[in-house]
DNA sequence: ATGAAAGCGCTAACAG
DNA sequence: CTGTTAGCGCTTTCAT
């Protein structure tokens, strides 16, 4: 029962390859394929339950109906979230998603770069960690349909981009912090720093503090290894409990660095937000039902994805160059829940 | 800038496409192309940075290099953990993956078969959520390379699949909680109900409570509809606390639903595991963290998805149809934690 | 109203 | 040691 193609369609009924594809993709009018043979021939497709060979129309057509997703790790609930907005969107323009996790490596994002493009993707969705920014200098010389998101390369000009306004996001976290009475305020962040996202979050974390003229020390801006998450939260909380003053709120700078945060204090026996509070970059379902809940900044995901697919399709579709690209910058909501308490003076 | 192609650097060279290709697929040595021209070659693609086109190399070939991956919903932490296990086995194989969510509908999941078909994947791994098996029967009959995983047919004889004991998984739950002094015991579960696993987690509850003499009331074993499952539980709950003898315990089937009975709780200002012990079907990292930490039974994903991968592989390099199809069922593992209280008598 | 033929970029059998 | 040629299954121009 060997695979059935076009000519054996053709051939049974007494036709050309030539007019059976033109009735399969709705030519048939068009081309002024009598009523009668059209029918014959999707009568028999359907009868032979004919699947046409998309691999030979991509070669053909010179297009695949596949995008590329490169985010850091699907498992991770943020991207897994980004990925089925992604696959549903991309769906709604005919198109499918091949997901690839990068692990924060550097050499593994360049390679999936590679593989995608050989592989000969329409067009790719990025959340780079790529602190050499060759390949996606190389996208663009190239002018290969792509879009950034989450993380953008501000070195880079003119390059398509979605993302959060990650630095008013942490700033409004922690001016809450602020006017809840909080005065130490420490923010466990990630290193290295050079991803995007990571940096405004600090910046914002700094200003704040700045503004409100709480003096800021370095030791607060508190940098886990990406590596080894757990451990790193846990080393860099019992710091700041021997610290010269007492700290009583934690901005953490992702939901991966939160949840590591309320094992560690759980562990020490720490209460939340009793004797420290706790916001989350990053919103997840648990943190509504966690006790206490978890007060985090939530990100417009959905949009986020929409957006990004839109400017992909338009890129794609729009065979001639076109050099402005878009870069669209969304704004973040402070959710407040139980982990955030009020400092009475 | 135009792409650059086989047919481009052999001209540059002077030799043929063929030995280009030989080179490049590392099959200079086997035939006996000079070890001057094949530098030469390699120097030259590594130069212009030729990237071979794989859909013109899959289509010659009759193979993709690409498998297809079926849930129900990617976001889900379960799945979005599977999607990752599978993606980092198939990279080992040079493989690529293509994630698709059914969204637990029957229409949507046959025609992402026929899609994955018609993009010629070399392979696919299911988590079905057919009724229908039409279209299983299908991939069989035609020898298409499948394994199920999560959920299988047992009506569709000597198809592939990994899954894990469910009924003991379940039944062991129950015990635990019978040892703890618990009498009246409900289950939340899902409907439709026609899916195996569902299936045999349910008898698994029921079988428990035969076995130890407890009287089972089909009305502690509460249906609720996939489509609205936090309306559902919230309801369910109610009537159970309406029950003529007390409710000490719950077991959810899956861990939407466990999300969502502690939510419910919690709006009821029932305290877990004080009034009522809680155990969830599948476990999450969360659960470990949260206040109390809830008592969950756990699957060995990563074992499902490397031996469900190998033995995707094997079918599809084994040209020759084998006959004989692997069936592994593997066990859960009970991790008790906080929500599973003690009864006094 | 329909068909012949070329060709997408690659690989492999066969020939020299 | 290397090249010629055919062909994977499809679409499309051009002819009739």
């Amino acid at each position: 029962m060997k695979k059935i193609k076009l000519e054996d369609i053709a051939k049974k009924i007494g036709v050309s390859k030539t007019l059976v594809s033109m009735v399969l993709n709705g030519l048939g009018d068009k081309n002024g394929i009598k009523k009668e043979t059209q029918e014959k021939v999707m009568a028999l497709c359907k009868k032979l339950d004919y699947k046409p060979n998309k691999i030979a129309r991509s070669l053909r057509l010179g297009k695949t109906n596949t995008i590329g997703l490169i985010v850091a790790d699907i498992s991770n609930i943020f991207y897994a979230k980004m990925a089925r907005s992604v696959e549903d969107y991309c769906n709604k323009y005919g198109y499918n998603l091949i997901i690839c996790s990068s692990d924060e490596k550097d050499a593994k994002e360049a390679s999936i770069i590679k593989m995608l493009k050989e592989k000969q993707v329409d067009g790719l969705i990025i959340s780079s960690t790529l602190i050499d920014n060759t390949e996606i200098v190389a996208l663009k010389n190239e002018h290969f349909p792509f879009v950034l998101v989450d993380r953008y390369f501000p070195e880079v000009l003119n390059t398509n981009y979605v993302v959060v306004d990650n630095y008013h996001g942490a700033y409004s976290a922690v001016n809450h912090l602020i006017k809840n009475g909080h005065q130490t305020i420490a923010m466990l962040t990630i290193s290295p720093a050079h991803i995007t996202s990571v940096r405004d979050r600090n910046k914002g974390y700094t200003d704040a503090l700045l503004k409100a003229g709480i003096n800021n020390d370095h030791y607060l801006l508190c940098q886990i290894p990406f590596e080894n998450i757990e451990q790193g939260v846990e080393t860099e909380i019992k710091k700041l409990l021997s610290y010269q003053k007492k700290v009583t709120a934690i901005l953490a700078v992702n939901q991966n660095i939160a949840i590591a945060a309320i094992k560690a204090l759980r562990k020490l026996n720490i209460e939340i937000p009793k004797e420290i509070s706790l916001i989350s970059f990053d919103d997840l379902p648990f943190f509504e039902i966690m006790n206490p809940s978890i007060t985090a900044i939530a990100q417009p995901l959905d949009t986020i994805c929409k957006n990004a697919i839109e400017i992909l399709m338009t890129e794609i579709n729009n065979k001639s160059f076109t050099p402005e690209k878009s870069q669209l910058v969304l704004p973040t909501e402070l959710i407040v829940r139980n982990s955030s308490g009020i400092i009475k003076n």
